[in-house]
DNA sequence: CAGGATCCGAATCGATACTG
DNA sequence: CAGTATCGATTCGGATCCTG
């Protein structure tokens, strides 16, 4: 492992803070996993986000490529949203903090009877 | 704490994410992996961050339980900072998120030359 | 040495109302 | 349906000065 300013606003770890990191964003990416959702079933899916939030964490979203926003010209109004290569890439991340953080949470008699793709 | 529901706060990746997204926290954390260091060297290793925002972290990372902060009660002052078990624990994850952003720095023509602990 | 105290501007977040 | 717009509350983060 390479070197770098660790000290500097670049350090890998960081990076992948900075995508994933917002408000709803893992919960936004965990619920693309394999699903393909419009705008209306993520409010559903995570309803304490407002329009507001929702939108502007998809769009950060978008911006950095981890997910696609698919417009379809239609009446009334229709768009999906889906994982780009780079979000599915991220998998074994969001992975890797479910399962500390299940085991945290149930180490500290937390039950998490959930497993965070559950509202299907 | 009662079970809980997805969409909820208690997400296990959300949880993940309160216990390490605060602004300087990964970088403490993998800074003393396999260190134990006093108050000013982690200033010198993180010189971008004010005593403040240092000391708050620190705290918020003690409250969680992932450092451990021993006072030695000589003059002048003596602190130090040390991973406790949970904090090592933590590592897999610090890990994962360090390959990822790597390579997706890397793609995008960002070099990254340290291993985040370089400062050394 | 390791911080605490204080002030303040910037950024984030939320509730509510409105629109093509 | 899929957002915008606006306003206000809260939080964050940094600068500066102070202390046991």
């Amino acid at each position: 492992m390479p070197p770098i300013d660790c000290a500097g606003y670049n350090c890998p770890v960081d990076a992948t803070l900075d995508m994933i990191g917002g408000k709803y964003k893992a919960l936004i990416l965990w619920h693309l996993i394999d699903h393909t959702l419009r705008f209306g079933e993520l409010r559903k899916l995570i309803p304490q986000a407002t329009p507001k939030m929702l939108t502007q964490q998809l769009r950060e979203l978008e911006e950095n490529n981890l997910i696609i926003r698919t417009v379809y010209p239609v009446v009334p109004p229709k768009v999906e949203y889906t994982l780009s290569d780079l979000g599915n890439s991220i998998r074994p991340i969001l992975e890797t903090m479910y399962k500390w953080g299940a085991d945290y949470l149930t180490q500290n008699g937390v039950t998490v009877n959930c497993s965070m793709k559950c509202p299907d």
